[in-house]
DNA sequence: ATTTAGTTAGGCAAATTTGCCTAATAATAA
DNA sequence: TTATTATTAGGCAAATTTGCCTAACTAAAT
């Protein structure tokens, strides 16, 4: 497995989430303590720089209140994964 | 974060998966090699006991040809996370 | 029954993430 | 400007995953 690094597709993943989290208003802090996980973690995910897990992306749309699929919403074969 | 140990939610990724390679007629062992994973890792996976990566994720979703949404095609309000 | 393919299990070291911390930088408001 | 909030950065130990391996178990077919 390769280091997160610079990843097309997790930093997508990223501005999603982050697109997501201000469209509610949240600030990084709040979408962190509700969803449990750390400011600096929610950081590393929204900048890409982390290969986070599938539990932690299910724990921050739980609270954005979104599926999944919004932030999985591009075309897989048109991102670089890696 | 919690061990994967035993997450509904990640059962439900896991079954996702097996049922599209199934569907595409793949075994275990030809995901893995396509994908770049092991086949270990595929088996983890599918049966849920890891809590594995968005990258990992995407790899398998590539050889797959499905879109992330496929595999995370649940409400995520009506899943129990851990 | 025997072979063959497919799935599952488990151990182990290395790699990576994660939480916790402190602090620096940027942005906003007052 | 000053103060306040928000984001970003980085280090470190602990937790977890991942790859690699061997082996056991299951199913299926012949």
């Amino acid at each position: 497995m390769i280091k997160a690094g610079k990843s097309k597709l997790l930093t997508l993943v990223g501005s999603n989430i982050r697109e997501q989290r201000k469209a509610q208003g949240l600030t990084q802090q709040q979408l962190a303590y509700e969803s449990g996980l750390e400011l600096s973690q929610v950081n590393r995910i929204e900048l890409g720089k982390i290969n986070t897990s599938v539990l932690q992306i299910a724990k921050i749309c739980k609270v954005l209140d979104i599926n999944p699929d919004k932030i999985f919403n591009f075309n897989i074969d048109e991102v670089e994964i890696e």
